[in-house]
DNA sequence: TACACATATTGATATATGTCAATGAAGAAT
DNA sequence: ATTCTTCATTGACATATATCAATATGTGTA
């Protein structure tokens, strides 16, 4: 679906975040300007130094642990998140299951359809690894919307963007089966949001069974059988693709 | 969903179309103003006169007959097309099946993510009855969405009730049985697309399939115990809920 | 160290669902 | 009418996948 979110993936994953524990603070900092960040969402490229500064006022920072909840699926939802480090998920819980939409890495934001409809989330959202993030007041970011036609144009073309990925995951979902999904996920995992070929899974199995639509022993059982194929290997959440050409075929052949 | 696409039926489904083949007119045939016309997509609500002129003087119409493809996923796309009798189908072509995203009513728009991307169609849409459409040069949609921020708004909010409605869709299909994705897609032909009780199903059961994402002959078979059940009827394509409360409580289930 | 707790793994089993093949029904074309 | 073609229906069967239960592994804490 059928194609899905507000929610973009552009910009490199810079390093895997170790799992020593943040010092939680939850209360609100402004720390250094937006002008001057090296952490502004790319979205933002085509603001003026005005504009960015309104964006800048408006913003406060936010730290997550793991595990935490960044906003809830039904709450109203007055902001704008910008992920700054580490990674979240937004996911939909459904029936007894959740499915996850995407993977939210550094500098992307979370920014839900409900925003332009009835000021809900559609969708949950909860840091995978310690995670900050910025926050911005929507009302903000619509008037820049309203009044910047280039920055209402970037960000239609992100929307746009996000449902082809949509429409790639929901054919994914309904017509592959669960080999075919795992190798779809595990390329997702390698190619958009590790972006290294050995990389250390930071989600559970829990996650890598919610992001390909299967419960969590399936997901285990298919992780094994490309073991023993030879196709990857995993130790300790590490895991290396070996045969990428036999992964993607295994992803096309559904 | 998915979530998925650029796709908004708001309007009521006026009267089913009889099965009488349409002549084919294929030329281009500027018909009667836009400014007079009450078949206009209820998107260009906040355009000006001058503005519906500009939509006016750049649009044409097509017939299309039942069965006849619109356009095809991977081609380009120059235009906006607003469905203004009949209906129509919007569907990717996946991996050995269809799955059908969204039935398009009058007076509803097809519009899908790729022109603001790469310019090609990211699914494929088709007539399923016969349809009459305006097509609408993209240049001059895109031109409007800059210059009237009421219109961008708008077209933001549509897109984003889109996505919203792919969200149920996505879950339907990856989370529910079959019995509950049947139940979810009579909902939606009832209350969404043909908004009658008893309703002339236009649809193939092949599209009824390809709406919940299952094979023809299963669709068949839920049908049928439906039928065995007391929860609807159907004889020669007219399908009757008779007991909604029961449907309702099988999509809700799972 | 030992315990408690969460997460990961494995096996056995039930079942939801697709595939294949055959038959029937309804139009369209000759 | 009769043939032809497409679509709908039904049954038999194979299998993909979830569920349940048991065990293992790891991780933080007392």
């Amino acid at each position: 679906m059928f194609y899905i979110s507000l929610v973009l993936s552009l910009s490199a994953y810079p390093k895997i975040r170790p799992k020593q524990p943040y010092p939680m603070v939850n209360k609100t900092q402004h720390s250094s300007n937006c002008a001057a960040c090296n952490c502004k969402a790319s979205i933002f490229k085509n603001l003026s130094p005005l504009e960015i500064e309104l964006i800048n006022s408006s913003r406060f920072q936010v730290s997550y642990k793991a595990g935490e909840i960044i906003f809830k699926q039904g709450t109203p939802s007055p902001y704008f998140v910008c992920v700054t480090s580490g990674l979240a998920k937004i996911y939909i819980e459904g029936y007894g299951k959740n499915l996850i939409l995407a993977l939210i890495k550094p500098v992307d934001y979370i920014f839900g359809p409900g925003i332009y409809v009835d000021n809900r989330h559609y969708y949950s959202a909860a840091a995978v690894e310690d995670c900050t993030a910025c926050l911005v007041d929507v009302t903000v970011f619509k008037k820049l919307i309203r009044e910047n036609p280039d920055f209402a144009e970037e960000f239609i073309k992100r929307v746009s963007l996000q449902s082809i990925f949509n429409f790639d995951q929901v054919i994914s979902l309904t017509q592959k089966q669960m080999h075919g999904r795992i190798a779809d996920v595990i390329f997702y995992l390698s190619d958009k949001i590790y972006c290294q070929n050995p990389f250390e899974m930071t989600i559970s199995r829990q996650d890598l069974a919610d992001l390909s639509g299967m419960s969590k022993e399936s997901a285990i059982r298919i992780l094994k059988e490309f073991k023993e194929e030879g196709i990857l290997t995993i130790s300790s959440n590490t895991m290396e693709v070996l045969n990428t050409k036999q992964l993607r075929q295994i992803s096309e052949t559904g």
